[in-house]
RNA sequence: CGGAGUGUGGCGCAACUGGCUAGCGCGCAGCGUUUGGGACGCUGAGGUUGCAGGUUCGAGUCCUGUCACUCCGACCA
């Protein structure tokens, strides 16, 4: 390709609301350009790149035998109600009318479509395990795009399916689609760790988030410095040792306290102990309207997805001081028990300290000598609290918790029987009998994928792709074009080079300085960069570099193309 | 959805407390001189200042509404 025929020209200036390097050079170099918040349009350069990606994707899934198909991506709306996902993907979600006034969903993911079009089939256990994925548009309509191409409303997905006859089953297919995850991360040069993680909206039990380590990302996670277990924020487990083992039970006590004792740091004022050794209780909203009191120690906060799942909800939002007034109370002063209206739930820490102050505040008095499970109990006991940083690891007990901040590269699903119950997407078993198939969802997002490798693979003057997603494999610069000598050289090594078979991106502006096409060079990243110029041809020949290294060679027209191709092969 | 902020040629910005024909740089077009790290000169095109309303002799500037966009948070793959 001709750089003077290319749709889509460099600009020296950034995006001013570029945060993300990712964001500036992909919009700078021309791979890019924004339509509305979350949705992007991908010019010649960027197409180009994203096709490669796609190839890749798709190459790994027929090496594992997956199948590729296509569902539309006008959903009938059933489908969801089928599994209540319209509501739990809720106000993401994108609907359309047609001209019957019959709804459709735009697809937000698929686990639904395919569980229906499975169905169509009447699977046989000798038909499994059965693998199948598609390339497809995504719309979410998110509430706060970011990052350009990071997170956004509209995006293509490798959206991968098991069906399996059970559980044993679709372990092998999961971890089949894992390891090709693994080996996919390792193919666009990402640094990928499987994080345990909670699969939210999709449904379903345990997923693993493949987080790829970026100081912007808008995901945290811990890692063990131990035995190198990850989970996400809202899966991992917090560590409660016990902290006061040997203390004696001393017997339950009111005591007087000054009424400027409210929040948790009074309380260290005035009590003088550390933070684990008061009671802190923090009152909640369901989903289902209904009032929950979060009981914990006074060096842990509560973690609003932990605490909804054990509830089974979707969602929880912090009381109001109008919910506090219906149980009779206020801020500050909510008691540890007796409460009435409200459901109570204990983190499980509650059970590692003796001798707990608080629980039962008044203007001017306050327990002290609280027990669990002599003073007070629950029905709901569970682990509720955040994990944070530097914890000790509550798997191996050894290492420490550290704290990364991430983005979600991929993600694996185990949704089981979550979409195949109530959609009784079945499958005949040896004896005859039907039974729901066991299904698993794996999904990666070309764009962010595109994106991630800009992201770890850049310096301050642009990007530098790797060999297996550049635009072109070769970014000829020619100087000196006015002289006709240099012209017919640049012009017949182009040719040549496009005839060997290599991707040529040529640079055959007159206009431009030379100045101008080394720094365009640079941005666009391109990994081999070729020059033709007077001085050159002077030296004897071409200077062949890597946009990787800062030193060139002169080579001859004749070396020039083995050069090229070798830097590709394998 | 809560908080903060921004909307002025394609991009980055300016226009002090309301005041003349809304400027500058980049980019774009033409001509010429240049040509190994974003050159220079001259000429030119491109704007109802996001939109709607209001206050005023006069609004890019003040007020109200609305829309769009960005950042932080909540949420999410």
């Amino acid at each position: 390709m001709r750089y003077s025929r290319l749709f889509g020209k460099t600009q020296k200036t950034a995006p001013s609301d570029a945060v993300l390097s990712s964001h500036k050079f992909l919009y700078q170099a021309g791979f890019i350009r924004r339509f509305s918040t979350g949705r992007w349009s991908f010019l010649p350069l960027g197409l180009k790149v994203w096709q490669k990606i796609f190839s890749i994707i798709e190459k790994e899934m027929d090496a594992i035998d997956a199948q590729r198909l296509v569902v539309p991506f006008l959903h009938p709306i059933e489908i969801w109600k089928k599994t209540n996902r319209d509501q739990a993907f809720g106000e993401e979600m994108l609907f359309v009318n047609d001209h019957y006034d019959q709804t459709f969903a735009l697809g937000a993911t698929a686990e639904g479509m395919m569980a229906e079009l499975v169905k169509m089939f009447s699977p046989s256990y000798k038909d499994l395990p059965l693998e199948i994925y598609q390339f497809s548009s995504k719309f979410r309509d998110d509430k706060r795009p970011r990052g350009a191409l990071m997170r956004v409303r509209e995006f293509m997905m490798k959206d991968a399916y098991s069906f399996c006859a059970d559980k044993k089953q679709f372990e092998k297919s999961y971890q089949k689609f894992y390891n090709s995850y693994s080996k996919l991360a390792k193919i666009f040069n990402l640094k990928a760790t499987p994080v345990l993680a909670d699969s939210g909206a999709i449904g379903g039990a345990v997923s693993h988030e493949f987080m790829v380590e970026t100081e912007k990302g808008d995901n945290s996670y811990f890692v063990c410095s131990h035995c190198k277990k990850a989970w996400n924020q809202e899966r991992c487990p917090a560590h409660k040792p016990h902290l006061n083992k040997t203390e004696k039970e001393k017997p339950f006590k009111i005591t007087d306290q000054p009424q400027w004792v409210m929040t948790m740091e009074d309380n260290v004022r005035h009590y003088e102990e550390p933070l684990w050794r008061y009671l802190k209780n923090v009152v909640y909203k369901g989903s289902d309207k209904k009032l929950y009191i979060a009981s914990l120690r006074g060096d842990q906060d509560v973690n609003e997805t932990k605490l909804a799942r054990c509830l089974g909800l979707h969602s929880l939002d912090p009381a109001t001081d109008k919910d506090l007034e219906k149980l009779d109370t206020k801020h500050g002063y909510v008691h540890s028990w007796g409460q009435k209206g409200a459901t109570y739930v204990g983190d499980i820490g509650l059970t590692k300290v003796k001798n707990f102050i608080g629980g039962q505040k008044e203007d001017k008095t306050d327990s002290i000598n609280v027990n669990y499970g002599r003073d007070f109990e629950y029905k709901h006991l569970a682990d509720i609290v955040e994990a944070k940083d530097g914890d000790t690891c509550a798997e191996c007990k050894k290492g420490n918790l550290e704290e990364k901040k991430g983005i979600e590269w991929g993600h694996t699903f185990n949704i089981g029987h979550f979409y195949s119950k109530p959609q009784e997407c079945n499958f005949t078993n040896k004896s005859g009998q039907e039974k729901p198939l066991w299904m698993g969802s794996y999904g990666i997002g070309i764009g962010r994928c595109l994106a991630l490798i800009v992201e770890k693979h850049h310096d301050d003057k642009g990007i530098i792709w790797p060999k297996n997603v550049t635009p072109y494999h070769v970014h000829l610069l020619g100087l000196d074009l006015s002289n006709e000598k240099v012209k017919k050289e640049a012009e017949s090594l182009y040719k040549k080079l496009k005839e060997a078979g290599i991707d040529v991106l040529y640079d055959d502006r007159l206009d431009s300085t030379a100045g101008e096409k080394f720094a365009d060079a640079d941005l666009i990243g391109i990994p081999v960069r070729l020059l033709v110029s007077q001085r050159s041809l002077k030296e004897g020949g071409i200077e062949h570099k890597l946009r990787s290294q800062k030193d060139s060679q002169i080579l001859s027209s004749e070396k020039i193309l083995k050069t090229c191709q070798k830097h590709y092969e394998k």
